[in-house]
DNA sequence: AATGAATGAGGTTTCATTCAT
DNA sequence: GATGAATGAAACCTCATTCAT
């Protein structure tokens, strides 16, 4: 009565950790049932169908990735300052469920989603592609097209992050600087 | 005997694409007889099973991205020269079959792969853990673990090759030279 | 008190008019319920099963359309009069309750009734049978066996109140008056 | 090799008589496939779903008893004969395949019926409509709605052979004949 | 060698029934 | 008494694999 997970969440819990490790097609229902210990059936109370279930969990994380990428933004800091502030955006995002950020990076361009989860990843690539476009006139970012600079950022961190997920990479803060580092050094300009 | 090899090859091949572009579990028996413009039971003439079928395509993709980046590589030449060329390596034969890598990509950690099929993988990543140590020793490269630097720049450069196979990136040699350039400044030491 | 009645009659209402529009197997306890405008469990509260309940609608059904025909029948009247007063027993049990009839009609060879309610319809059956034995005996009735006579009548009368109750035929005096006629002389011997 | 029924013949079959004894709703496709000697999945090699089944059963009858209704039917005959022969052409049907007439009656509102399966029960109802008006304009017909003279006959034939599937009564030339001059009798005007 | 009809295990989903509130 | 969340057996349907042709 206190404090007890609710049913739905232990199912959106264990959906969320199936299909970040098997993929939505090697997930199956009762495998989602047994995780979060309900009956089959009881995930259809909470969830019309699978595919229903998938939309949901891709739209409430990219929510929750959004919203982490942008509290607190400074919008009139420096472009080096907002680009600190988004990468430990996905950093805070990325530690406070591991298994988020891949299930969301191996899923957006799946062919289930349906047109709302579409809108909604795309609203946040818009925000980085505004970000890419302001530090590209000023003249900080590399004149790359704005898809090819969050695609470096993004495949290099969910890259990272699914070797600490591994097991394969301890996470620390010395080493999430000078990923950091790493990735900026990878989309400024570099000035001889 | 032509017309033997040329039935395994289709096969082979719409096998990859549908992996690549649906995923292992996504896609089924029919849907690859369908594009191979074969029989269902023709497959198993020359596949034992569909996870048989997976780990041959992935054990003769990495076999040939290991040969793409090893062919021709200076092996006495700067870290830069050997950078450039494992990328372009990388980039030959991504551009050979545009889903290859992708596939390669999205199965290497998967539950389905057999022991031989890691082990040709593992063999890939010693390789570029080498050049990696190799690096750092020299002091050109960040003094970041192997697995670390190779997932940024497996990671940005799989993700560029994404954004190219669904339209939404020209590849172009100049586009290409500064990916190039933005993976080597991802992982080099900038000095002052 | 009331109201618990009201809640037993809102549920056997309901039940009644899904079954007779989406036969047994086709109607579920929720859709019930919905109907009903209760929830599911209560159901059980009056009616332990889903068979017990399309059992008791039956006998219920039964019992009242056994009633409809039987009383006031002119026992000591002629065989044309006691056609006539049949008929208009069973109009007016059907106009009471367009589904009713039909309900007992669809449902009366169903394989989950209960031998209760076979006893029950058998009772009516074995009323209708003695009349049109005794109007074969009087040499009134045609002498086909007393089923198929039951047969026709029954069949005919049903499958015009079925069309009235799809909107398809409007019910008036001169209609009904009509359609006994017709029955009558289906079942009637007619003297050159 | 030779004089083996199909599959689909022997899935169809098995299909109607479960259908017509059991209802859609009430008949599983495990059960078809039981009763048809085949494994459930082949069931779908031949029909899409169990609705598309139904659906093509549903069709397939009413083609059917169109047919053996309309067949050498006499066009320049008196009223009476076309009566006869539309009553026989009903019979021969329903003496074919006992199960088929009942299916088709009480399938033939339901709501899983598809537009073509209406639309070709409409086309038989149409062929009968138009006896009807023909008959009630030269004066041999009672004046009431088609429907209900369609209904009238209809629903005694099919309750008769109904009868006579349960065995409750025994088919003989004498008894359908009878029937024949009750039906007549029913729907023809009685000159005093 | 090549096919595709056939299969049944296992997938997604529904639903009669129970039971804690 | 009344509810509706929860369940799991069983519904419909798919698909990896086999095998007669």
């Amino acid at each position: 009565m206190e404090a007890t997970i609710s049913k739905r969440d232990k199912i959106a819990e264990a959906a969320l950790v199936l299909f970040a490790e098997r993929g939505y097609d090697g997930t199956t229902v009762p495998m989602i049932a047994d995780k979060a210990e309900v009956g089959a059936g009881t995930i259809y109370r909470y969830f019309e169908s699978k595919e229903v279930l998938v939309n949901v969990l891709f739209q409430e994380g990219v929510a929750r990735l959004h919203e982490s990428v942008m509290r607190g933004y400074p919008s009139s800091g420096t472009i080096r300052e907002q680009f600190r502030h988004i990468f430990y955006g996905m950093v805070g995002f990325a530690k406070e469920h591991i298994h988020e950020l891949y299930f969301i990076e191996t899923h957006s361009n799946a062919r289930y989603l349906d047109d709302l989860s579409r809108d909604r990843f795309q609203q946040l690539l818009d925000f980085l592609h505004s970000y890419a476009d302001g530090g590209k006139e000023q003249g900080w970012i590399r004149p790359l097209p704005a898809d090819a600079l969050i695609g470096i950022v993004f495949g290099a961190f969910t890259k990272i992050f699914t070797l600490i997920r591994a097991g394969k990479l301890a996470e620390t803060p010395e080493l999430l600087a000078q990923i950091e580092e790493s990735c900026w050094d990878a989309v400024r300009i570099h000035h001889p």
